[in-house]
DNA sequence: AAACGATTTAACTAAATGGTTAACAAAAGT
DNA sequence: ACTTTTGTTAACCATTTAGTTAAATCGTTT
C-alpha cells in the first residue's frame, strides 16, 4: 500500500480552494489563477486535476450539496414527530450554516443563474423526497394535531425562516440596524426562537 | 422647451437593457456588448452615456433599490396596526416581486459580493428608518396583544417568510417536488396564508 | 539506475472583454 | 447659413482570461 498523500492532498487542496473562491465570487467572478494562488500550486496543475473551470466548478457545487441535502434530510425524512422535527431541525440548520456561511448564497445564486442545475440535482438517486413529508403533515392535519395547511406551504415556511437571515444577512443587518455582533447573538437566539415561531403558527 | 424624447429615450432604454441584462446574469456575468445588443445600440454609446461598467451597474442598482424601498416601507413605517400592516405587506410585497421576479435576488447577491454597498445605501437619506416598527412591536407586546419577541426577529421573519420564495425558487421547487405552474399558484396563495401564519404564531 | 507520476516553470495562444478614438450625422443655437 | 453641441458608429487597442504545451525537476517505486 504507496503512500500516496501528496497526491490526495494536492487534490482536495484544490477542491478547498476552488471551493472558497467560488462561493465567494461566483462562478463568473472567480478566477483560475485565484484559486491556484489559495492552493499554493500553480495555473496548471489545476488544469491538470479538472480540465476545465466548468469541470472544477462543477465538482465544487454538487460537495457543497452534498453537504446541504442531510440538513434538508432532517426535515423531510425523519421519523421524529412534527414539533421536535422543527426543533430539531432548525438548531441543527442554524449550527450547520454558522460553519459554512457562504453555502446557501452560493447554492441558491448558481441555481438561479443555471436552472438546468436544478434539473439535474433533483435526478440524482440521492435527492431528498418530498412523500415522507407530506404524508406526516397531512396526518397531522387529519388528527387535529396542527392547523390545516399544505404540506409544501409549511416546508416553505420553515426553509425560508430558516436560510433567509444567513443569504440577505448585509441586507437585514442595514434594515434593523443591527453590527454584525448583534446579529450573530440574534442568530444563536433563532434556533429556539425560530421553532416557537413555527410551531405556535401551526399549533392547535 | 425642446423635445428632447430621442436622447432620453435612448439613456432609459440602455438603462432598461442593463437591468435586464444585470439582474440575469450578476455584475460579473454581464457583457457590456450584450447590453448594447439588447438596448440596440452600439457598444460605444453605453460609455457615452454611462462611463464604466461600474457606473451603470451602480446606476442600475441605485434603481432597483430605490424600487424595493417603499415596499419595505410598508412594515417599517405605515401607520396601520400591527396585523393589518402584516396583512397588507404579505399581498404587496408578492405582488410587487411578480412584476420583477430577478430584483430581490439581484439586490441580495450583489450586497452579498459587496458588503460596503450596503454601508452606503444605510447612510442615504431615503433609506427605511427601524424606529417606528421597533416602537410600534414593543407596544403591541406591552399590550399583550402579540406573544413577546424581539422587534428585530419578528421583522426578519416577515421578510424571510415573503421574499426567500422567490429567491430560492429554483430549489423549493426542486425539493417539493412542484412545477413551474403550480408554484406559481402556490405564491399567489401565499397572499393570504404568509399573512395567516404569521399573525397565528405571534397572537395572543 | 531506470521508470513513473506529480509538480513547477515559463512561455504561449486564442478568444473575449472593457474601454477608446476618430470620424460622421443630426439637432440646436446663433 | 454656419457653428457648436449632442448622439451614434465602426474600427481599434490593451488587458485579461481560460487553457495549452513542452521541457525540467523531484520523489517514489520497481
Amino acid at each position: 500500500m504507496t503512500i500516496k498523500t501528496k497526491n490526495t492532498n494536492t487534490e482536495t487542496d484544490i477542491l478547498n480552494a476552488a471551493k472558497n473562491v467560488f462561493q465567494r465570487k461566483g462562478m463568473d467572478g472567480a478566477r483560475m489563477q485565484e484559486i491556484a494562488d489559495e492552493a499554493g500550486i500553480n495555473k496548471a496543475l489545476l488544469h491538470y486535476y479538472y480540465r476545465s473551470k466548468k469541470l472544477l466548478f462543477e465538482a465544487v457545487f454538487k460537495n457543497a450539496f452534498k453537504l446541504l441535502a442531510p440538513q434538508l434530510n432532517n426535515v423531510l425524512n425523519d421519523d421524529s414527530d412534527i414539533f421536535e422535527k422543527i426543533k430539531n431541525f432548525t438548531d441543527s440548520y442554524i449550527s450547520f450554516v454558522l460553519k459554512h456561511p457562504y453555502l446557501p448564497n452560493f447554492i441558491i445564486n448558481e441555481l438561479n443563474r443555471n436552472p438546468e442545475f436544478a434539473q439535474k440535482l433533483t435526478e440524482d438517486k440521492h435527492f431528498p423526497s418530498f412523500e415522507k413529508f407530506k404524508k406526516q403533515i397531512n396526518d397531522c392535519i387529519t388528527a387535529k394535531i396542527i392547523r390545516p395547511l399544505t404540506p409544501e406551504q409549511l416546508f416553505i415556511n420553515i426553509i425560508s425562516l430558516n436560510a433567509f437571515p444567513f443569504i440577505a444577512a448585509p441586507l437585514l443587518k442595514g434594515l434593523a440596524d443591527i453590527s454584525d455582533k448583534e446579529y450573530n447573538v440574534l442568530i444563536e437566539k433563532r434556533k429556539n426562537e425560530v421553532a416557537e415561531f413555527i410551531i405556535n403558527a401551526i399549533k392547535l
